[in-house]
RNA sequence: GUGGUUGUAGCUCAGUUGGUUAGAGCGCCUGGUUGUGGUUCAGGAGGUCGUGGGUUCGAGACCCAUCUUCCACCCCA
């Protein structure tokens, strides 16, 4: 019995025209990547759940994908735990491995595993798949590739300028026309938390104030006084709703709102520094635009905090980073502080399909078709092939002498601008006929000619 | 995970208050005399109407379940 053949809710089949698409994508990435001096690794698909648990927030830990035991050891599992309800220490009876969730983690794992072997400050890129157990939605898929670059081993704040204008040539080099890099800093969250009295509050006033854009500030109100923050605090922190202006403007008004707290003030002394030297360098064609209710879900991040959009788009977030000052020292490595960006290539995908960015000779990716005209003429094509071949220009030989209109017909399908036609009359006088595919027109010339382009 | 929504040919969709052999456009295949695609003309193939139950003399249309699609929330790349 066949069965329609199907693949898992938000995974893909990649058709060619979309993977020369996505390869241009990754090989920009790549380039600037490399460009800036960061060198490639990878790591395992895999992991042990120990890795990845508990690094993520709850709702993280929740969209692990974990991967079954094997065989005899799924007699371990815990059935007691199962009858109470109890679906967390069941599932870790019956697994202790499971996808990764983001590159970032394992790097950390990576890191420490590999400390000796490494040089710091530790620049690496990183482009491989990623898995979560989410339900799909547009944009959100359930395996999707991330192309991250962190630096670990260094607290300077060059790196975040130059995360920034990676962001900045990447999206520009891939003709974005219009996109804002967001940052903020954890440390400047704090200091808000800790200005209102409510430090121990400090995740679900940040959760809350994310939402500014999309429920207004009449919902976030609301929803402080749900999560049971105080009425004198939300009072307090009131007027940053209102922040308005150019990125000084929001500073200088941050940097009276947080005067007693020292946290604060080194996250705005910090911020202050990074748009100084972008104010210096210049960018291309990003905004950058300091967002104090960009806070983000992953709880590791510690220092600055960036997401990029792509504006008049109704897409999500299209890259995102952070740093993180303590996240090796999880597997037991301390004093390591990391920074580090992410591009969502998908999304970044979506978007440019979706603004019809991607350049059209992109599917072009033969150059010449020859004609079989049989077994003679198949042979001839093949030497001048070879030939072509030689000089870096792709073509290829039409595998069998079918009808021409069949021949043709595949040369159109594929995008192949010529085609070469070489029968027994081109044989004996040394000639090749060239039909350009977009004109429909012929010339015939000699053979060295040909060649020589 | 919560609420809603969708499912008919490879694709986009028609299909009248349940009533004979389920349609269109595009795509695909064949041909218009054996060296010409894209355009044009003439033919053709292709659907157990998501799946499994139920109501009915009769179901693509109605009911239930399940899967799937899309949207919002949650969260996120």
């Amino acid at each position: 019995m066949s069965t329609k053949p199907s693949i898992l809710k938000g995974t893909r089949d990649f058709l060619p025209d979309t993977m020369v698409k996505r390869n241009y994508i990754f090989n920009t990435i790549q380039t600037v990547f490399q460009k800036f001096g960061f060198l490639p690794i990878e790591t395992p698909c895999i992991e042990k759940t120990e890795t990845l648990l508990g690094k993520y927030g709850e709702e993280g830990d929740r969209l692990i994908f974990r991967v079954m035991n094997q065989g005899e050891s799924l007699k371990k599992a815990d059935l007691k735990a199962l009858e109470d309800g109890n679906i967390g220490r069941f599932s870790n009876s019956i697994s202790d491995k499971a996808l990764r969730y983001d590159l970032t983690v394992p790097f950390a794992r990576f890191v420490v595993q590999n400390q000796n072997e490494l040089s710091f400050p530790f620049k690496r890129y990183q482009i491989q798949p990623v898995w979560r157990g989410d339900r799909p939605a547009r944009g959100r898929y359930r395996e999707f590739y991330q192309c991250d670059a962190d630096v670990v081993g260094s607290d300077s704040l060059i790196f975040e300028v130059e995360l920034v204008q990676i962001f900045d040539e990447v999206l520009t080099r891939l003709g974005l026309p219009d996109f804002s890099i967001k940052i903020n800093n954890r440390k400047i969250l704090s200091g808000i938390a800790e200005v209102c009295g409510e430090s121990e509050n400090l995740i679900p006033i940040t959760v809350a104030i994310d939402k500014l854009d999309k429920i207004g500030k009449g919902g976030v109100i609301e929803e402080l006084k749900n999560r049971g923050i105080s009425n004198e605090a939300i009072q307090k922190i009131d007027p940053l709703f209102e922040l308005s202006g150019d990125n000084e403007n929001k500073l200088n008004v941050l940097k009276d709102f947080l005067a007693e707290s020292d946290t604060g003030l080194k996250g705005i002394e910090e911020l202050e520094f990074v748009f100084d030297a972008i104010n210096n360098l210049g960018l291309q064609k990003a905004k950058l635009e300091l967002e104090v209710t960009l806070a983000r879900g992953l709880n590791y991040y510690t220092g600055a905090i960036f997401e990029v959009v792509a504006n008049n788009v109704n897409m999500g977030s299209i890259c995102g980073g952070g740093r993180y000052d303590d996240l090796t020292a999880l597997f037991g490595l301390k004093g390591m502080s990391g920074v580090g960006i992410s591009f969502g290539a998908d999304r970044i995908y979506d978007v440019m399909s979706e603004l019809d960015l991607f350049p059209n000779e992109l599917l072009r990716t033969t150059s010449y078709l020859f004609i079989n005209f049989g077994e003679k003429e198949q042979m001839y094509c093949m030497g001048l092939a070879n030939k072509l071949r030689a000089e870096n220009i792709s073509c290829e030989i039409y595998p069998e002498s079918k009808a021409m209109k069949k021949q043709m017909k595949y040369a159109n399908d594929r995008g192949i601008p010529n085609v070469v036609l070489i029968g027994s009359k081109e044989m004996e006088e040394g000639v090749v006929t060239i039909k350009d595919m977009t004109s429909g027109n012929q010339v015939t010339k000699s053979v060295e000619e040909f060649l020589k382009h």
